[in-house]
DNA sequence: CCTTGATGTTTGAGGTTGTCAAGTAACCGG
DNA sequence: CCGGTTACTTGACAACCTCAAACATCAAGG
């Protein structure tokens, strides 16, 4: 489908390899540490959202890339648990703001200290080897 | 919880949002290539276990890191469309193999080569680059 | 003002993924 | 051959996700 020329030497295989190890260790301890809390993957990723700023349903929506009905039943759910409620927009009657609540922001807080010890693999590298990996990283994403 | 020493400086910080940001975008470039070929995520995922060897239903599920009874409905869903089947154990007959069939094959080989093309962000770092990234993940894979 | 079109959210149907508990079949050790 | 373990499937249920349709609201033009 295109003639883009594509690495397939045995270095890149292997680093592509770690990289999927990563993403899948990664998930794993996300998944984790959201269950600890009660909250699916999909919850603890909205609620990580909201405990930043109340947002419109739609722009969850497109951070999170799926459908705006989506969303719908994800805060319906974290509202019934007491961590987000909606709020209308004082400009635009249409767009309800999802926000936070105080129990919310707590628990939100809490996942990010065990998403912390969760990434804690980064504790074996020196500074040089972060800063290292960093500059890295960046050059990856372009 | 835990008395771990847990590194909250700027630059940890930094190298965690990249690795989020890895992690996302490998997501959805996977989920994108899986959905070019009429495929979902698992069982992208599955067809790829089972082109390298038939595996029993229960290593599957070991591998996804989930129950058996899941990977049931998925091998059903691969069957149904004719890219996997089952296969007796010779040696158990409780056993029950899932393999990629020919089409199976073909189809994870394609999808093999479009994620290849979707990593391609590799192919910005030269050899010495891709070599320090290989050790510096390996290392935080302990 | 009022109509027309676009936007934001929700609802309902339907499919996939996931868990758990129970059931069936087959292996294995005594 | 019996009892316990192992492998897979089934059924019930919840969450996630998409799509199409409904509804309210906004915004612009006649």
């Amino acid at each position: 489908m295109s003639p883009t020329p594509q690495r397939t030497d045995p270095l890149t295989l292997e680093v592509v390899d770690l990289i999927a190890t990563v993403v899948a260790r990664y998930h794993e301890e996300y998944e984790e540490a959201a269950a600890n809390h009660q909250l699916t993957g999909a919850q603890a990723r909205v609620l990580a959202l909201l405990s930043r700023e109340p947002l419109p349903m739609r722009h969850i929506a497109q951070q999170l890339k799926c459908e705006p009905s989506n969303i719908t039943g994800i805060v319906d759910r974290l509202e019934a648990r007491g961590l987000a409620e909606r709020r209308p927009d004082p400009a635009d009657r249409r767009i309800k703001l999802a926000a936070a609540t105080d129990e919310g922001h707590e628990t939100a807080a809490r996942l990010r200290g065990a998403l912390h010890f969760a990434r804690a693999p980064l504790a074996g590298l020196s500074e040089a080897e972060r800063t290292s990996l960093r500059d890295l990283l960046k050059r990856m994403l372009t």
